[in-house]
RNA sequence: GCUGAAGUGGUGGAAUUGGUAGACACGCUGGACUUAAAAUCCAGUGGGCAGUAAUGUCCGUACGGGUUCAAGUCCCGUCUUCAGUACCA
């Protein structure tokens, strides 16, 4: 037994972790704890490709790294296993999607006679560290009786705004107990009205129940929503992108729908706020903050003539208010009915008429189109009580701050462009500014002018000024908008999370903690009803029994103690907001968490995910996370300290390449001026060397059985390669399974980190396999020096050589995994073992440091030298080698020798010589004097330790 | 348009504070071993020019400037690619 058998090697460790649970963690230690986690994965049916592992390669080194640092370590794993890709196959296939769903997580055969090898197996297959004893899986009911327990909490609390914290509801009865609503600040539906503590006591329980739905954190209300009708479900804002949905590309229009949403919006602040103290990357925090779109700013008030009524606008710009010279209304606005004048109506009608077709993509797609009617009616400018006309325009958005605007055209292009194409007149308040091409955006330097008592004042104090006086005049008040809107949280789905509530007298009630979990329904398809009704209104069984506190027939419902259920399921995101918390205690069946363990993990020091969950995952988390710290679940504010981004490993695709028109294929250098056509082929048909397996590739396709191919002279057929994402679509998936087959999993380890920085997208090329695969043979080697190749250490030292390449190892090694630089580490460790074998060192005490520094990269190779070295227990905890600087002590240096900047030649010189001795050493070379032919340098420059440049 | 990241050999990439550009690999070329292939090992490999050769020499980090004894690295401007985002008042 000598050569380098990886196939027995790492089946024979990951057998030993499994039985020995090497890698679960404890809830308390004398150790320092630290959290790992990935974002977990959803188990779809095509299995991994060598993409997916990327980020659990890199967290598994920093996990492994870590135990070796001595801390206790917490490195879970588990499936986001509801979701819609399931859904659809059920409907496809009439397959249960939790059936399909434990397949593709276990492995097995589906009922299509598919063999799905299983997400398990196949992560298992690469030697991750994960304590399995903690998975979790979004779709069992004992964990989603939790995401129902903290729906339920999130209905019984509302948002002070006064201490920026939720609170009990209790908290809010007791005050408008009373109060009434009159003093308190609290986050709410802008429909609520006014009422006292009296009116409160006379309000009916229904009525009592109709007001509190309108501060609950998830509240049920008529919204207009994202309806996608091809999914026949609503959809979050950031599940939209570009206007069609983000799964399958459908058309999404908006539509009034009573639905479930969360107050994230009460967060907006403390979430931006949060971005502060994290560690994450800067265009993720960007992209959160873009999302949340704080800007500040002033609501104005302007009132219509002859209408007794107030159009209210957001501004960020009150010091532009003497620039005002119309008004415009998003054509939605709820006023235009009322506003527009006889003569107008038609017309009015028609745009919204027009407007009310076009879709949100083509609003979009068209920007330069400039649209807009009159409504003749007027406001009163609330300083100069000048006229101001109000026109619609779709360049106005319903959505985003009141609908309306104060149109500024000096001042703002749109206002601008607006203005320019109806003939609006364009009045200048900046002073010694020409406007006459296009608006003034600029606010620093700018001063005001033609503007009463805002004359001569510079931005900031015309701002502060003009939101002075609009208060006085109680016609505005200073504010801050935020973009980010409450997200809609029902799905018109089957396959999510039922939320724990039924009706009663169409008012919501919540079923109480104890009767939890509240089980999915079975149904007999998983289609919406005739109807239009979502899918568990299939369900025979789903109706509360209030009195037996049970699920019973939909015949019982008497609706006096047996009522209608909720027919809709929770979003995706459910689930992922909270599910690395149910890690720290996951088997716990009375609380979400245990108070211990989560006062002992806190939050995840670690996560590394794809940077595409941007707005919704992380965002949905971190307000979760923000409610139940205030509720006084959990501790900590936010979930995930430090977050890295993986890039994104790409395929690289091959072409064959075929005449159009015809059979015939042409290898790829072979091309001359026809006119080809490049068809996908499988990269598995194809070698390293770019040749396709003519044969295999004629029995792949019905359609190529008797294609003819022009060939290289020697015979073979070159395709062409293309690097494209990697998708089954594109036939240039590589599984990890076969590369773990035939190289091993040590081997995917190294080359996927030796691809090049975690962060970044990089192409997968199978052919540099190989040289990390010879390096895991050269380390193997450095241990089985003996006869025959046999395991062979001396007990003798090392020398002082190896001393020296075990150090600076250890050094740059080290560096390397504090800085996320795993691929550099890749380098060092080859140039380790290169250094090492020339120097023939065989030594324990260089090999065994050796073993342990490399273990977080190839940790099977790691254990079995490990053992071989004579250790019974795993590597796993070894501490890790300590550097000593002394060893690297050098005491000389092969100084650079420049002329003009330019290397030249180099000089071995004493580290420990003065300035002067190397300038004298170096001008005394004859190499020296051969460069400057006679002439007298003007200066040299001495940088001791580093180099030697020669000026003149 | 805006925001963020990035442009280095045939390819992936290295160069952590300005100090020997191209580490480490892949690929390619030549050689050794072999009946042969695979595997393994050795040597070479940024480009141009000169030379049998050792070697010499010039050009080279997207492009154009600048700072410096010295720039892939710092500054100014331009271009390109990728990602995110978009009429946000």
């Amino acid at each position: 037994m000598s050569k380098y058998y990886f196939n027995e090697i790492e089946a024979k460790w990951q057998k030993y972790w499994d039985s020995h649970q090497t890698f679960a963690a404890t809830n308390n230690s004398e150790k320092p704890k630290y959290y790992v986690l990935d974002m977990f994965p959803y188990p779809s049916g095509a299995g991994l490709h060598v993409g997916h592992p990327l980020g659990y390669i890199a967290s598994d080194i920093y996990a492994r790294y870590k135990r070796h640092k001595g801390f206790n370590v917490l490195h879970p794993q588990g499936y986001d296993s509801f979701g819609l890709p399931a859904e659809q196959y059920a409907i496809q296939t009439g397959q249960h999607p939790a059936d399909t769903t434990r397949v593709n997580i276990e492995g097995g055969v589906d009922k299509q006679g598919n063999t799905i090898a299983g997400y398990r197996k196949q992560l298992d297959k690469i030697g991750f560290s994960f304590d399995w004893s903690r998975e979790v899986r979004t779709s069992n009911p004992a964990y989603y009786k939790w995401t129902q327990w903290i729906f339920i909490q999130l209905f019984e609390s509302w948002f002070n705004n006064e201490t920026l914290k939720a609170e009990d509801i209790k908290t809010l009865v007791t005050i408008f107990e009373n109060y009434g609503n009159t003093t308190v600040q609290a986050v709410c539906d802008e429909t609520v009205k006014v009422f006292t503590a009296e009116m409160w006591q006379a309000f009916s329980e229904t009525k009592k129940q109709e007001i509190l739905l309108k501060y609950r954190l998830t509240y049920l209300a008529e919204t207009e929503v994202n309806w996608c009708p091809a999914l026949g479900t609503v959809l979050a804002n950031d599940e939209i992108v570009n206007g069609v949905s983000e799964r399958g590309g459908h058309t999404v229009v908006r539509k009034k729908m009573t639905q479930w949403s969360m107050r994230i919006s009460a967060y907006a602040e403390r979430l931006l706020q949060g971005l502060e103290g994290i560690d994450w990357s800067e265009s993720i925090k960007e992209t959160q903050r873009n999302w949340i779109g704080k800007s500040v700013g002033a609501t104005v008030s302007f009132e219509v003539k002859d209408h007794g009524v107030k159009i209210p606008v957001f501004t960020t710009r009150p010091d532009t208010i003497f620039g005002v010279s119309f008004m415009t209304l998003a054509p939605e606005h709820e006023l235009v009915d009322q506003l527009t004048t006889a003569d107008q109506k038609a017309e009015v009608e028609a745009y919204r008429e027009a407007t009310s077709k076009r879709s949100e993509r083509e609003r979009m797609a068209d920007v330069k189109t400039i649209t807009g009617v009159f409504t003749g009616a007027y406001a009163e400018h609330p300083f100069s009580k000048e006229p101001i006309p109000i026109w619609i325009g779709d360049y106005v958005l319903a959505g985003y701050g009141t609908g309306a605007v104060m149109a500024v055209p000096c001042g703002d292009q749109r206002d601008w462009d607006f203005a320019t194409k109806f003939k609006i007149p364009i009045p200048n308040v900046f002073e010694g500014v020409d406007i006459s091409e296009a608006a003034h955006t600029d606010k620093e330097g700018t001063v005001i002018a033609n503007s009463d008592f805002l004359n001569g004042l510079k931005y900031k104090k015309a701002l502060k000024l003009a939101i002075y006086e609009l208060e006085k005049l109680g016609a505005g008040k200073g504010k801050t908008n935020y973009r980010l809107r409450d997200a809609v949280f029902s799905r018109q789905r089957y396959w999510g999370e039922p939320f724990p509530v039924y009706y009663v007298d169409g008012m919501p009630q919540m079923i109480a903690k104890e009767h939890l979990p509240i089980r999915l329904p079975e149904v007999e398809k998983y289609l919406p009803t005739e109807e239009g009704e979502p899918p568990l209104g299939r369900a025979d069984v789903w109706a509360w029994d209030s009195n037996a506190n049970a699920v019973v027939s939909n015949d019982l419902i008497d609706n006096k103690t047996v009522f209608p259920l909720e027919l809709n399921t929770m979003p995706g995101w459910a689930g992922s907001s909270w599910y690395f918390f149910r890690y720290m205690d996951s088997k716990n069946e009375d609380v979400f968490a245990s108070k211990e363990a989560l006062d002992y993990w806190k939050n995840v020091d670690l996560y590394i995910g794809g940077s595409e969950h941007g707005t919704g995952h992380l965002l949905y988390s971190r307000f979760w996370v923000k409610f139940l710290h205030d509720r006084g679940f959990v501790t900590v504010d936010e979930p995930f300290q430090k977050m890295i981004n993986q890039g994104m490993i790409l395929g690289t695709s091959a072409f064959v390449n075929r005449i159009e028109g015809t059979n015939t294929f042409v290898s790829a250098t072979k091309i001359t001026d026809q006119s080809i056509q490049p068809l996908h082929a499988d990269v598995s048909l194809v070698n390293t060397s770019d040749e396709l397996d003519v044969e295999a590739f004629r029995n792949w396709r019905e359609e190529f059985k008797n294609a003819e191919f022009i060939t290289e002279e020697d015979g073979t057929f070159k395709v062409s390669r293309e690097v494209e994402k990697m998708s089954k679509s594109k036939y240039n998936v590589v599984n990890p399974d076969e590369i773990c087959e035939q190289y091993g999993a040590d081997t995917l380890r190294m080359y996927e980190m030796f691809l090049g920085p975690l962060e970044q997208a990089k192409p997968w090329n199978t052919a540099g396999l190989t040289g990390v695969h010879s390096f895991l043979k050269k380390l193997w080697k450095l241990y089985h020096g003996g006869e025959n190749e046999s395991f062979n250490v001396s007990e003798e030292n090392g020398s002082k050589d190896a001393l020296k390449t075990l150090h600076k190892t250890i050094k740059k090694v080290q560096e390397d995994i504090e800085n996320f630089s795993f691929n550099t580490s890749v380098s060092t460790f080859m140039i380790a073992v290169n250094e090492l074998t020339a120097q023939k060192c065989n030594s324990r005490n260089i090999l065994e440091p050796l073993a342990v520094l490399i273990s977080p990269y190839a940790p099977h190779i790691a254990e079995e030298l490990w053992s071989k070295l004579g250790k019974t227990e795993s590597i796993a905890t070894v501490a890790f080698p300590v550097f000593e600087p002394k060893h690297l002590v050098e005491s000389s240096k092969n100084y650079p020798i420049s002329f003009n900047g330019k290397m030249k030649f180099t000089m071995e010189l004493p580290l420990d010589l003065s300035k002067d001795d190397i300038e004298a050493a170096v001008m005394a070379h004859e190499k020296t004097q051969q460069i400057l032919d006679g002439r007298t340098p003007k200066k040299v420059i001495v940088v001791p330790g580093k180099i030697v440049n020669i000026v003149g």
